[in-house]
DNA sequence: GCCGTCTGGTTGCACCATGCAACTATCTAG
DNA sequence: CTAGATAGTTGCATGGTGCAACCAGACGGC
């Protein structure tokens, strides 16, 4: 039946209203490329990652992963150090103005998503988040 | 409190998750870019456009757009003709080769979203709809 | 210790996505 | 009829991605 209708036009609504096309700054208004910005958060939360491992987390490919490295380095809120226990690999980390670039940026997703929530009928907040949880984990299954 | 920053990570992993980052095929794994399928969408469920309603529907720059119809004509799915109302605009419509490529899409994203709909428990699928319906409201208000 | 293979990264290449600005054609008010 | 708004097109600059080719270090079997 029309469940499946149902939900790709309500997924690809989603899409375009988060205007997740752009490419040079992110949803949230700041002048920060997509990509850079998800990498960022991940940095942000979990400290050094090795490169691969940041790859696989975003679900990029290698090449990419390092191209975009090398952006964060360039505006130097990350540095590139040999991983200690692997001779080929690499460590990525923020650098203080990485961090500070993070955390700035946290608080403008905080802002906008603060401003959906408030949007979002008191009693169905939880919903909403149960409901994203659980789709991006079926998505994840497929 | 830290709703927000559930919503932020519970979004961040649905963007990445459904694999959006591909530039040349859909989410849904067909070898047409996301944009083009967007667009093939809409042209297929109201018939023919003014090319600044695609551009709005899409939220789209019109040069954007206009490129962007430019490769539907190219592939042969979609014409340009002359607005009736107005010597400036032009409509665009979907050729019967653009149909039937719209209807693959339709029926590749439909095979992927009951895939995904399966991995949902049976009394959440209605709340999952709702829930996204909801979220996208509140985006768009913001 | 050596060789074949695997794995992490980098770089070259091709393509897609987008916006802004400048320009043309057309429409609309006064 | 002219000034200003609107629809589209095209040039230019940025960004994002993957694949293939290539390099270097790691690992296993002999």
């Amino acid at each position: 039946m029309s469940d499946d209708r149902e939900l790709q036009e309500a997924v690809a609504r989603f899409v375009r209203a988060f205007g997740l096309h752009q490419p040079d700054q992110t949803p949230c208004g700041q002048p920060v490329p997509v990509s850079e910005a998800h990498a960022l958060g991940e940095l942000a939360r979990d400290g050094a990652l090795r490169q691969s491992d940041l790859a696989h987390r975003l679900r990029l490919e290698k090449s990419t992963t390092s191209r975009l490295v090398t952006q964060l380095i360039n505006r130097g809120w990350a540095e590139r150090t040999p991983a200690p226990d692997d001779g080929r690999g690499v460590l990525v980390q923020l650098t203080p103005h990485g961090m500070k670039a993070a955390a700035r940026l946290a608080e403008a997703r905080a802002e906008r998503f603060s401003a959906v929530l408030d949007r979002v009928p008191e009693g169905e907040r939880a919903d909403v988040l149960r409901a994203l949880s659980v789709l991006t984990e079926a998505m994840d299954e497929t």
